[in-house]
DNA sequence: GCGGACTGCTTACCT
DNA sequence: ACAGGTAAGCAGTCCGCG
């Protein structure tokens, strides 16, 4: 029973007759036999097939599926381990696209659909949770995934018709993107692949907790344990040529390609570079490695061939907006150059993404600009998302800059800076231990996500994945998002803030001042943990058990199912659980898995804390606003609570936000016993989270700033940490809050006060006497939206506005009076201005000189407000002035 | 015509 | 395209002033 191989070579658009064997109905996956195994690499003219054949016994990993139009059926992606190569498959299942309806066969039949769109029909019983009942389903087969969405126009109802075909074979198959199986020879399948690393045994203590969570330990383990594999890596990046005001675009690929470096890890480097007589070849400087393979090319076909022959040898191929940039433009400066048939690089022009068949192709701008990534993996370390600022926060060293254009760059500087962008942009797919891509390798296998898709999309995406499949492996119906509504559109709270759909955390007044000795608790993963232990799920809350209407949501008019667990509240109560509980844990002993350990603990907060997210979004499918709604109900009654709580102890509550209290001085008994009540009569464990020599409170909500017994300091929310607080305040800033660092006792802040009253004195003259440049004046402001969008011409706007007709003046005048139709100032971009006593009010940085006049006045008023946060607080405990009310220039004479 | 009270827009932060 | 809550600055508007 050998699979013939060449069966379904390129070209060969027929389906093998066995294809429509659809056998097997228990699973209702169809098998047939593997058709094509092969790994085409083209090199130079001559096209190279390898066949193959997989093996049994050896380990694949799978790293992503698509549809694949020309054999009409999922493709696979695997990293085989023994060859170090991406093997492409198509389905050797034979699965075929599907969508549901409630109507019987007999009923379906009389409905006219248009030609072609049917394959045939399947009468199934599928659990429907919202019905609490088995429903009995047609399934409608299709000819291909294209013909679903036209039996939806034809039905109008139908179920599970929106799902990715692609993602739907993964939740038939049950395989799980990110692991490894082998290859069942007789039975045509994978199977879980026994892994050589699981030496990591769960914990009793962890153990106990997971157990009440029915199976699902056994399904997810593989995902917590397994290795990552070890694939060769390669970051490219590209420069071209370009003229002034001209960005090179790939859908007018009309400027050069003159240099592609290519770093990998396994420690080649090679830089690619075109000849050009006019340019200079400039001084080899010390930065050039040894290592480094330079090639020179007089053709620029030439250039891109070679660049092409070395890509497809590496499984993982990483970019920086390669997605947007280097790909596409190397894919259409190809075909500009006719070099059409050794082109790799697959560009899906509609959703924007380049990929390769022999490689998955990662593009980290992609996977940085992820909001979710950027805060809960990265606690966001970086403000911007640029190769330089993440580079700079997260690897400490950015990108090389240069004396004058790409264009006339001279070509050892070209390399270095091409160089440099590609090195960067490895090292962060791979630093500290390959963080981000275990991180990548983790989310793809708990979210069930392939890892190509993981990179592009959002949390929403990656949570709806993890829940379909559930749905899919307890053989349950995924609801339709109206379904989902008859649980209430209506929130049962009010919000606080205008225009949202219901209330969220509680903010607790703080009390201003200096405190000395101060305690902060915080519940741990508070709202998934909510989620979790009062059993909230789409199909729990508003049950329709009478009996269940006791149990009602506090500060609502809600109540939630006693009888049956909820199926979100279960997937979300576990990841949280097997985090908390036994990753956490793990992750601070010190052992050969601890930074893996971590990793693993930092990509399930980024699931869990999303969780909630998107369940109180409107836009994600299984969206459901009383669940939502009650979750932070809870949060409240939680907070509230305990501070009760504490107030019965005698001990002072400063602060809360959300899900934390701050005490004022309490014993290690007094806290001790709010921890152990949390757990009991709250069913949600409150931690003590840090503790601070002193805290400093305004009057202000969530403006605080606190110092450690280790004198670091801790700055939230104050305007001179904001980055649209100018330079030379933000540093001014900095400098006060290390004089303040230093206070141990409340004697201390007399001396430190004088500290700081001399230093606000010198920052008040240096504005008065001009000291302060451009760049340290400047407000650097995000533009968030296009500037014709604005309601309302703020300052950035005026700003933003100056600089444009300023840009499009200079086009002009360097292109014979043509204007651009194009506008140069993009949604996203940061902009920076300075206050003038112009006509305007403001200038842009780039436009600013000597002469520009600088509204003192304004930045005075800046000075003050920003240390008025901080002194305003101080002043209380220290000296009897009234709250936060001083003027700074009353005060410093 | 001008300033204060007010609302709404915008951004950046906190949890 | 994950949520709501808070602070701050400014633009724009209305109102009262006779």
């Amino acid at each position: 029973m050998s699979p013939k191989l060449d069966e379904f070579v390129e070209g060969s658009t027929s389906i093998p007759k066995k294809i429509t064997q659809e056998n097997n109905t228990k699973t209702n996956i169809l098998f047939h036999e593997l058709n094509r195994v092969s790994n085409k690499e083209r090199v130079g003219n001559k096209v190279q097939v390898e066949s193959y054949q997989l093996k049994s016994y050896t380990d694949y990993f799978i790293l992503s599926t698509v549809y694949d139009a020309k054999f009409n059926g999922a493709g696979i992606k695997l990293y085989d381990t023994a060859n170090q190569r991406v093997l492409y498959i198509n389905d050797p299942y034979g699965h075929v696209p599907y969508c549901l309806s409630r109507e019987p066969i007999e009923k379906l039949e009389q409905y006219k659909f248009p030609k072609g769109t049917i394959k045939r029909f399947e009468s199934i019983n599928k659990k429907d949770l919202l019905a609490s009942s088995e429903v009995n389903l047609t399934k409608i087969y299709t000819p291909t995934p294209s013909e679903v969405p036209k039996v939806r126009d034809v039905l109008g109802d139908t179920w599970e018709s929106k799902i990715k075909y692609h993602q739907n074979w993964l939740y038939d198959t049950q395989l799980v993107p990110g692991r490894k199986y082998w290859w069942d020879e007789e039975n045509y399948k994978f199977i879980e692949a026994k892994s050589s690393t699981s030496g990591m045994n769960i914990p009793d203590t962890a153990l106990n907790y997971l157990k009440q969570y029915e199976g699902l330990i056994d399904v997810f383990i593989d995902d917590f344990t397994q290795e990552i594999p070890d694939m060769p890596v390669v970051a490219c990046d590209i420069e071209t040529e370009y003229e002034e005001g001209q960005i090179p675009q790939p859908s007018d690929p009309k400027f050069r390609i003159i240099c592609i470096c290519l770093v990998d890890n396994r420690g080649k480097e090679y830089a690619l570079v075109l000849n050009r007589d006019e340019i200079d070849r400039g001084e080899k400087t010390e930065i050039i490695p040894s290592e480094l393979i330079i090639e020179r090319f007089t053709a620029e076909e030439d250039l891109i061939k070679r660049a092409f022959e070395l890509l497809v040898k590496y499984t993982v191929v990483t970019s920086f907006n390669g997605d947007n940039f280097d790909f596409p433009y190397l894919h259409e400066r190809a075909r500009h150059l006719k070099i059409r048939e050794t082109n790799p690089i697959i560009w899906n022009k509609r959703s924007g993404d380049c990929n390769f068949k022999s490689a998955l192709h990662l593009d980290l701008y992609r996977f940085y600009h992820n909001i979710a990534i950027k805060t809960y993996a990265f606690g966001n370390k970086y403000r911007e998302e640029n190769l330089n600022a993440i580079a700079e926060a997260l690897l400490g060293i950015g990108k090389l800059k240069i004396s004058t254009g790409i264009s006339e760059l001279p070509e050892w500087e070209l390399i270095n800076y091409c160089l440099r962008d590609a090195k960067i942009t490895l090292d962060l797919l791979l630093f500290d231990e390959k963080t981000p891509l275990n991180l990548i390798f983790i989310l793809s296998r708990v979210s069930r996500t392939p890892i190509d898709d993981l990179v592009r999309t959002s949390v929403s995406t990656w949570v709806k994945s993890l829940f379909y499949f559930e749905h899919r492996r307890r053989g349950l119906l995924i609801p339709n998002p109206e379904d989902l509504l008859i649980k209430g559109t209506q929130a049962s709270s009010e919000a606080i803030i205008k225009g949202k759909k219901y209330k969220g955390a509680r903010v607790i007044d703080p009390v201003p001042g200096v405190h000395f000795n101060v305690a902060v608790l915080d519940f741990a993963s508070l709202y998934p943990s909510i989620i979790g232990t009062f059993n909230l799920s789409y199909e729990t809350i508003l049950c329709n058990h009478e009996k269940c209407k006791e149990n009602h949501v506090p500060q609502t008019k809600y109540w939630v199912c006693q009888e049956n667990r909820g199926i979100m509240s279960d997937i979300i109560g576990f990841i949280k659980d097997v985090r908390v509980r036994w990753i956490k844990p793990e992750s601070k002993r010190k052992s050969s898995n601890q930074i893996f350990n971590r990793i693993l603990e930092r990509s399930l907060k980024v699931l869990i804390n999303a969780s909630y997210g998107v369940l109180g979004s409107d836009r994600f499918p299984l969206y459901c606003l009383p669940v939502a709604d009650s979750t932070t109900a809870y949060g409240r009654d939680a907070i509230e609570k305990t501070i009760q709580k504490a107030q019965i102890l005698g001990i002072k509550v400063l602060y809360g936000d959300t899900d934390s209290v701050f005490l004022e001085n309490p014993s290690k008994q007094e806290i001790e016993e709010i921890i152990n009540w949390s757990t009991a009569e709250l069913e949600v464990s409150l931690e003590m989270e840090k503790i601070y020599r002193y805290v400093v409170l305004s009057e202000r909500k969530k403006n605080y700033f606190g110092v450690y017994p280790d004198s670091s300091v801790d700055v939230k929310g104050l305007m001179g940490k904001k980055r649209n607080t100018p330079m030379f305040l933000q540093d001014g800033f900095a400098d006060v809050l290390k004089i303040l660092s230093e206070v141990h006792s409340e004697e201390d802040f007399d001396i430190a006060k004088n500290k700081v009253k001399e230093l606000v004195k010198n920052i008040y003259q240096k504005l008065e006497n001009g000291k302060y440049t451009g760049e340290d004046l400047a407000i650097t402001m995000q533009l968030t939206q296009p500037l014709h969008a604005y309601k309302v011409n703020a300052q950035h706007v005026k700003a933003a506005k100056q600089l444009e007709n300023s840009l499009q003046k200079q086009y002009k005048k360097t292109h014979d009076g043509n204007s651009s139709n194009k506008s140069f100032i993009k949604a996203g971009q940061l902009i920076k201005y300075i206050k003038t006593q112009t006509d305007k009010h403001v200038i842009p940085l780039e436009l600013y000189t000597e002469d520009t006049k600088i509204d003192i006045k304004s930045y005075r008023s800046m000075i003050d407000s920003i240390f008025d946060q901080l002194f305003g607080a101080l002043d209380i405990d220290t000296t009897e002035v009234a709250t936060g009310q001083i003027n700074l220039m009353d005060f410093f004479g």
